[in-house]
DNA sequence: CTGAAAGCGCTTACAG
DNA sequence: CTGAAAGCGCTTACAG
C-alpha cells in the first residue's frame, strides 16, 4: 500500500540501503544520485514508517504524558508542552487518571510497550508515584515531573513548576502591607499539591509578623468543582478574618460567592487573593487579585527538559547532568478584591 | 535489554514461534507446554513490543486525536474519549492547533507515519478539513468527527455531537413561554461551529412566532476569553431585548457581566440562557439557565464509533456500515437567570 | 500438533 | 564511495 524504500530503490536502480542512506542525514551518497533518489521519493510521496524507525534507532519521537484536564490552567500547560514537542517533531501519547480504570502502572506499561522516548508526568492525586516510576527508570526512560513535585525528590526525576513558596509569601506581604492581621487560608486536601504548599507558606509568612492570626480550612473537591463549605467555615469564624488567601483561583471564587451569600462586600468587608490568574476568572465580580502563573511556559519548559534528557541519553558524550528543578516565579496582579481592612 | 520472545523460547526449550503462538489467543499449543511458557513469560516480566506488533498485524492500538483544549467542556470530551479507549487498550496521540505551527497536514502525516489505527477529529477553526482528510482516507484509516460536524458531510466520516438545533429550539420555547418577544442572540464567528448553528436555530424558532424581534451579535474570541463587546452592543439596542440567548455558557457569562456593569438586574430586567452547563459557571451569580450537554458521553460515544470502524475494517466480513451521525439531546436546566419580562 | 522459514520496512555495521 | 547482508522483535503462512 504505502510507498517503501524498496519501491524507490527499484525506480532509481539502486539498492534499498542506498536509498536509506540518501534520505538520511549522513551525506554518504554522491550529490547527483542523491538528488535523483530524493526526487523519486518526493514524487512517490514517500513517508517513512516511524514504527520501523523506532525499532531500528531506539527513538520513536513519541513521549508519554500523564496528566488530567480540568481547568484552563491544564489546557495551557498542554499547549506549552505541545509547542515544545512539535518544534522537534515529537508527539505525546496522553493518558489521564480514569476513575474506572485507575491503574497507573498499567498506563505506564502501555506507554513503555509503545517505546516512548520519555515520560512527562503531573503527579497529582494520592498515587504513590515513587513505586510506579520504578518500571520507567529501570528501562532508562527519562522522566520529568510537571507542575507537581514528586515528594521523594528522586535524583533521576527533573521538575518544572511554580515557585509556590515565593508566590505565597508575596501574597502574604501584599495583605500584610494593606494592614490585615486576621487571615484565613482556603486549601485543598493532599499535602503534596501546590495548593497545600502555598497554604503552608502563606501561614508561615503571616505568622512571622506579631499579632496575626491565621486559620486554615479545607475545601472539598467533588471531582469537578470545589464545594463552598470551606469558605463558609472561614466566614463563620469569630472574629471573622479580614483577608482570605485562596490557594487557587477556583477556591478563591468560592470565597467570593460565600461572602456574597452572606451579604459581605469584597473588598470592603473582606479581601480575597487567588492564585493562578486563570482567564475564566478575569471577568469575575469583583475582579480578583491573584498571583499570576504562566502555565504555557511551565509546560513548554518541562517538555524541553525532557527532550534534552532524551538527547543526552542518545549522545552518550559526557555523564548525565545532575537533577534539575525549575521553579518559575509568579507575579502579583492587584485587582479589585483586596483593600485595607475596614476601620483602618 | 527488554525481555524478548527469544529469551522465553530459550528458557522453555521451544522455538520462538511457539512462544508467540502460546502467548497469542489462538490456542494452538497444548495446555501443559503453554502453561510453562506463560509462567516463564510472567517470571521474566515479558512485555510485547507494540511497535513490532503494529508492523506485523497492522494495528498499533493507537489513535490520533486532533482537538484543542480550552474549557472544562473540552476536558470532559477528552475524559470520555480516554474512557472508551482504555477499555480496549487503546491510547491517543493528541495534537492540537498550534498558533506557531498551524500546519494541519503535517500533523496528520505525523499521525499516519506512526500508523495510527484511526483518527478522531474536532474540526474547529477555519481549516478546510475536507482537503486535509484526503491523506487519511486514502490510507483507509477511519475518521470520526467529534462535536463539530464537517461541513461537506463526507460519507466516510461519522459524526458524534450535540443536537444543537433541538437544544436551541428548546431554549427559544422556554423564553417564549415566559412571555419574551424581544430577543438577542450572542454568537461566535465561524458559521460551521455549533455555536452558530444554535444561534441560527434559535432565531428561526423565535421568528416563527408573530410579533417577535431577534437581533444577532458576534462576540470576539481573543484566543482565551470572549470579549464583552457583543454583549454590550445587544444591551445598547433600543428597545433593549428582554431576553438574550448566549450560544455557549461563556458568552452568556459576558452578557451577565455586561448587564451588571450597566446596573441591569438578571433576571428582572433581562433573562439570559446559556448552552452547555459547564460546571465552572454553576456558581455564577445569578445561577445560569442553560441547555445541558454531556461532553463525556459525546467523547465516549465518538471514540466507540471510531473503534467500531477499526474493527469493521479488520474483520472484513460484511460491507461497511453507512455513515453514522449521532446527535445527543440536550436538557433544559432552569436556574435563576430567566424570568418573565418586566411588566408582564 | 509443532518447528523452521519468510517477511514486515527500515538502519547499520560490514565487505568490496 | 557504494552494494549485499544481517538484524530489530515480532507474526503468519508453510512444511513436517
Amino acid at each position: 500500500m504505502a510507498v517503501t524504500l524498496k519501491d524507490i530503490a527499484e525506480q532509481a536502480g539502486v539498492s534499498q540501503a542506498a536509498v536509506s542512506i540518501a534520505l538520511g542525514s549522513s551525506g554518504r551518497i554522491s550529490g547527483t544520485t542523491r538528488d535523483r533518489i530524493l526526487k523519486i521519493a518526493t514524487d512517490l510521496g514517500y513517508r517513512p514508517n516511524l514504527l520501523v524507525q523506532g525499532i531500528q534507532t531506539g527513538r520513536t519521537q513519541t513521549i508519554g504524558l500523564l496528566m488530567n484536564f480540568a481547568s484552563a490552567f491544564d489546557a495551557h500547560l498542554f499547549d506549552g508542552i505541545h509547542n515544545a514537542l512539535s518544534d522537534q517533531q515529537y508527539v505525546p501519547i496522553v493518558l489521564c487518571r480514569d476513575d474506572d480504570h485507575g491503574n497507573v502502572l498499567e498506563q505506564i506499561h502501555s506507554l513503555l510497550d509503545r517505546r516512548v522516548d520519555g515520560v512527562l508526568i503531573r503527579p497529582t492525586d494520592g498515587t504513590v508515584w515513587e513505586d510506579h516510576l520504578e518500571a520507567i527508570l529501570q528501562r532508562g526512560v527519562p522522566v520529568v515531573a510537571l507542575d507537581v513535585e514528586i515528594q521523594a525528590k528522586m535524583p533521576q526525576i527533573d521538575f518544572c513548576g511554580t515557585d509556590d513558596i515565593h508566590g505565597a509569601h508575596t501574597a502574604a506581604k501584599h495583605l500584610l502591607d494593606l494592614g490585615h492581621r486576621r487571615f484565613g487560608v482556603l486549601n485543598s486536601g493532599d499535602p503534596r499539591t501546590p495548593m497545600s504548599i502555598r497554604g503552608q507558606a502563606f501561614a508561615e509568612a503571616v505568622n512571622a509578623t506579631k499579632g496575626t492570626t491565621c486559620v486554615t480550612q479545607l475545601s472539598a473537591w467533588n471531582g469537578r468543582t470545589y464545594e463552598n463549605d470551606g469558605a463558609r467555615a472561614l466566614l463563620d469564624l469569630t472574629p471573622r478574618p479580614t483577608a482570605i488567601f485562596g490557594t487557587s483561583d477556583n477556591v478563591a471564587a468560592t470565597v467570593v460567592h460565600a461572602a456574597d451569600d452572606r451579604g459581605l462586600s469584597v473588598p470592603d468587608d473582606l479581601s480575597v487573593v487567588g492564585f493562578s490568574d486563570t482567564e475564566i476568572l478575569r471577568s469575575s465580580r469583583p475582579t480578583l487579585t491573584t498571583m499570576r502563573q504562566d502555565p504555557f511556559e511551565i509546560g513548554r519548559r518541562a517538555a524541553k527538559m525532557l527532550l534534552d534528557r532524551i538527547d543526552e541519553k542518545h549522545n552518550r558524550t559526557a555523564s548525565p547532568a545532575p537533577r534539575q528543578a525549575v521553579r518559575q516565579k509568579t507575579e502579583l496582579v492587584v485587582r479589585k478584591s483586596t483593600a485595607p481592612p475596614a476601620g483602618s
